[in-house]
DNA sequence: AAGGCCATGTAACAAGTTACATGATTAA
DNA sequence: TTAATCATGTAACTTGTTACATGGCCTT
């Protein structure tokens, strides 16, 4: 939130959330509630401060020189473990307790939406590249089609795995 | 929770949280306060049911006919949206706040990191696959081979994204 | 100027984490 | 048989989600 404060400008705690689900949405979310309460403690710790009332009690918020401190110093300690929860996975895990065929239904459905999101990623390349061509923003980017790449493979290879569930896709060639 | 108390039976919670770790921890992690308060939550929906008192007061649960197919219900509604929090992400995207060098040192700490899960993964299939060889264990960990081979892939593109950050780098051949 | 719809913020609940308490077990 | 350690469970706190309240704006 500092970070997207500090290169948005002022701006109240609806406009950041959905700015955040923008800029930083594909790999980070935040509620709403959330971003208004840590606005709340960002500014107890006078990390941000806030101009006069707006309209529906609106505040705008700004950085302040300590937040970029405390944005800096965050920064430097390091990325924490990353939290990946990928329920498709228990699905799979788990699948032994599913109909066959719902289970091929179930992955045949969550192919279609990874297929949705890679042309999302690819459109949003086109995107960033004629508008900002901010490297920082392109290496989040890329990270993101990566991804979404290791799952296209994973779900191409499933059939191998499970050649009773997949009858008509050959086998792995040996 | 619900299948693992069926494939590994009669379990109490602090097993239960040990054997969580280690079967669906890869991808799906829970505290062992979490199994506490959950199994309390399902026992009271009649899904699971507990033995005797065992030492110290703990008991082992067991699936009951519901919980089965409490289970099968859960996963038949097929997989929920994924989690994902990539703290690295952040670094990079915010990464103009941090002085060069150190994002740097970062950057190749974390790719040290990566480098030994891969390392864990490849033995933990050689291990699989003289085991128990189960296709839905072994999609699980194709798919974390996949993921980190995605961050592999990331890491070593990140040089030509920002050429000034890492000089001895070769830019992209065009 | 009244009704409906968005913008903005808040409150209540659920899930996740950290720190603690205490009963067994082992080793000296 | 006492001290140290581990196993098991609980409580307090933080973070994340869902549902709600309400004030301003736009349209007619």
């Amino acid at each position: 939130m500092l970070g997207l404060i500090s290169q948005i400008g002022p701006i109240n705690g609806n406009a950041l959330s959905q700015s955040a689900g923008i800029l930083i949405g594909d790999f980070w979310t935040l509620t709403r509630s959330q971003v208004y309460r840590e606005l709340q403690t960002l500014e107890e710790r006078g990390y941000i401060e806030a101009g006069p009332l707006g309209p529906r009690a609106s505040r705008e918020f700004s950085i302040t020189r300590q937040g970029v401190r405390a944005l800096h110093d965050w920064l430097d300690g390091g990325p924490s473990d990353e939290i990946i929860r990928f329920p498709v996975l228990l699905t799979i895990r788990f699948g032994a307790f599913l109909e066959p065929e719902r289970l091929r239904t179930i992955m045949a459905e969550f192919s279609r939406e990874r297929e949705e999101r890679r042309e999302y990623y690819a459109a949003l390349e086109v995107d960033m590249r004629t508008n900002n061509n901010d490297p920082f923003e392109l290496a989040t980017l890329r990270f993101g089609r990566l991804f979404e790449g290791a799952v296209e493979q994973w779900l191409s290879e499933l059939p191998a795995l499970f050649p009773e569930l997949f009858p008509g896709d050959a086998p792995p060639p040996a």
